[in-house]
DNA sequence: GGAATAACTTGATGATTATCAATCAAATGG
DNA sequence: CCATTTGATTGATAATCATCAAGTTATTCC
């Protein structure tokens, strides 16, 4: 296990999968990546793979570095983000239970973002080059990593379609829509994830989300805290104007660790 | 042949496969996707698809519509686009020979982008229910339809990180350097598309990407028309800063349909 | 619980970028 | 070849968005 070398990962727990409880597993199998797979596959990956615990705040990936491992979010979360000369922007942030960075371990390429913990979380590592051994032997699962490959694709032109065509507001407005239409429609819930890295996914300032959030209650939406309440959906949906080429539904976008988690349903009293 | 459904497409020559000429398989054969494939299954494609010669400016999709085809431009250019309430960005051009809409393909979705010709082009069309039935059939189709899929995936991040991490001015320059260095380090070269559809595909308005390349003569980097000269190399790659997570280089991005092409290299007097 | 930290908000300002309008240049099509 | 169209440039202006500098609220951690 070469974790070490990563510098800023401590109180780290490897051990050999025998050790994956069987719960994890059974949660793991669930993922489209793995389903259907030869039985046999999907245990030598297990066995090959390490189970680690994380604090909040650390670091598990740094963009550039050999792709050395698929990680699975098994609890908490995870922020994939990448930096250029000092800035630095949230381009995913991902839940249990879902795979991130598979591409660059099916292509054996540096990664091209990095990855922190948000909370304390559980991570499953797979190394790439089982992972890749696995597909090359294993044709179902193959079939599953390209059909996942060919979702993630299309779930990063939906991003950046949206980052083209609409404004700060637009993208706003339809990303609420969005979260509201994932739990069929409802009127309230609340927001996924901090507002910080809300506003970083979708490319403004947080000064400006917080600015837009609270233009949009003249629109039939209002936003309090966390938590999101379309006051008058007809006239937020005119403004928002969805279209299904820029939002979805997209069935990939949830365990491939390339957007947002859903967001809160309320509580039923 | 399905083909008259959209209605601005005339003047078409749809022919079975046994008048795919052979340079033309060839030079299809030779495209990573089709790399070490069993004969028959690459024969079976070429038998199932559709050789078109198309006159400019002619949409060959839309986005929203079902993948029926993969496409594969052979000769001219084709630009892939999308649009949203009026508005309209360019996402990728694509010269010969690549194949285009893959993942949509794949996946059995609707396409992403719409398609247009840009010259008059010549393009093969594989229907998507063969492409499936021969990926799912040939192994070694699959791995490469994966590898490449993760790639075109890796591209379209770079890209996303692109418009988010760098300013105007800045993906201008990264453009610039990269293209040079496509041509290994060629100080002078020629713009591949028009600078509108330039423009577009690096999120600003041509009005904007006209003055900044004005600026850049300051900056060590001359534009005269569709020409480029790096007069001060090293002014000019301290100003753009290209890093290898942005910057590629990106192996996949030539065969895949998901940039802009090279640039065209100096005449060598 | 209360101090300390981090996130969020708000206002003022400035930079960046888009839009509009006009001109100029280049390419296209009889 | 010339007329027409399309693309590129330029300047003026407006909209959008980011930055900076408070404040305020919420969270975290003893």
């Amino acid at each position: 296990m070469i974790i070490n070398q990563m510098g800023d990962i401590s109180n780290l727990e490897s051990e050999g999968s025998d050790t994956v409880p069987n719960r994890i597993q059974d949660d793991v199998r669930a993922l489209y990546l793995f389903r259907d797979i030869a039985e046999v596959t999907f245990q030598s990956l297990m066995r090959a793979s390490y189970d680690q615990s994380l604090p909040q705040q650390v670091t598990l990936i740094r963009e550039g570095a050999p792709a050395d491992f698929l990680h699975i979010v098994v609890e908490g979360m995870v922020e994939l983000f990448a930096t250029s000369s000092g800035r630095e922007v949230t381009m995913a942030v991902v839940r249990p239970v879902s795979t991130f960075i598979l591409a660059a371990s099916i292509r054996d390429a540096p990664y091209l973002m990095s990855a922190r913990t948000l909370q304390r979380s559980r991570i499953l590592l797979i190394p790439s080059a089982d992972l890749r051994a696995a597909v090359a032997s294993d044709s179902q699962f193959a079939m599953n990593a390209m059909q996942e490959l060919a979702g993630c694709y299309r779930s990063m032109v939906r991003h950046t379609k949206n980052l083209k065509l609409r404004n700060t507001r637009e993208r706003i407005a339809a990303y609420l829509l969005r979260q509201s239409r994932l739990l069929g429609g409802a009127a309230g819930f609340s927001l996924p994830v901090e507002k910080r890295l809300l506003a970083s996914y979708m490319g403004m300032t947080p000064e400006n989300l917080s600015r837009a959030l609270k233009s949009l209650a003249a629109d039939g939406c209002k936003i309090d805290g966390q938590r999101v309440i379309i006051t008058d959906r007809a006239r937020f949906e005119s403004l928002a104007e969805l279209s299904p080429m820029l939002d979805g539904p997209d069935p990939v976008a949830e365990q491939a660790g390339v957007s947002l988690p859903p967001p809160i349903a309320e509580l039923q009293i």
